[in-house]
DNA sequence: AATGATGACAACCGCAATCCA
DNA sequence: CTGGATTGCGGTTGTCATCAT
């Protein structure tokens, strides 16, 4: 096997991100290894992976989490600890690395802080600690009420209904019945985009990336930050 | 204006889990 | 079954922007 002596580190540049994307919307996920040599990086497989994940890979959404997104964070890192990719699967289009963050950055103090009020207000609430015994065997198993899954959102919608923005306003709405359904598209039905990786390798004329980003353009909110174009 | 402190987030590292020949 | 390769996860660090002094 021939791996980059060094690989680059540090942050990406946005012509390393087109390399990565164009590569991916090209040939797919094969190996992270093997990947960034023939798409032309100087990085490390877990480079170009962890890239994908957290930032290229559309759906991915970061910052401004909601009240109820915040309230779902801090309810299931009681619950589950610092589980945080199966946190994340129970926030769509939230990645554990971001929640992570958001947790170690404003979360944990904020529930720090409430703890300690609670505390000197003299209450039979019990301090913030894993509701689940942390020696628990399988802490999947567990039921989480009122915490939606993939199985929750069995019609997706179509792409170009998934945004709209209004002026600078995002117009969609989540309320406390937990209508992120209303942006939700599964993984499944995501990545049936059409005839990719059916396509020649080669094919004169046939823009695959361009294709790529114009079958994804609809996902882009970009008051949000919702999956930023890299090309851009 | 310069500089240090702080916050936010991108990215890396080490290890465990999983895959597969 | 076994061991190396690969992937996934969580903790931690690095970097940059902003704010306070």
């Amino acid at each position: 096997m021939v791996r980059q002596p060094y690989p680059k580190k540090g942050t990406w540049t946005p012509d390393e991100d087109h390399k990565l994307v164009a590569y991916i919307v090209r040939y797919g996920i094969w190996n992270w290894n093997e990947m960034p040599r023939f798409a032309g990086l100087q990085r490390s497989g877990k480079s170009c992976r962890l890239r994908w994940m957290n930032y290229l890979r559309p759906n991915v959404r970061r910052g401004n989490f909601s009240r109820e997104e915040e309230e779902t964070i801090i309810r299931l890192q009681k619950q589950l600890g610092n589980r945080w990719s199966a946190i994340a699967a129970r926030l769509p289009h939230r990645t554990d690395n971001d929640i992570k963050n958001y947790w170690n950055t404003r979360l944990k103090k904020r529930v720090i802080l409430q703890n300690n009020n609670s505390a000197s207000s003299a209450t039979t609430e019990t301090s913030f600690s894993f509701s689940v015994e942390e020696n628990s065997p399988d802490a999947d198993s567990l039921i989480l009420p009122n915490i939606p899954t993939m199985a929750d959102f069995p019609e997706p919608l179509t792409y170009g209904t998934t945004f709209s923005s209004s002026g600078c306003h995002q117009t969609v709405e989540i309320d406390n019945s937990y209508s992120m359904r209303e942006t939700f598209v599964s993984s499944e039905n995501y990545w049936e985009i059409p005839s990719f990786l059916e396509q020649p390798l080669i094919d004169e004329g046939f823009d695959r990336e361009a294709l790529w980003y114009s079958h994804h353009q609809n996902l882009y909110d970009p008051v949000n930050d919702f999956w930023v174009n890299p090309l851009v």
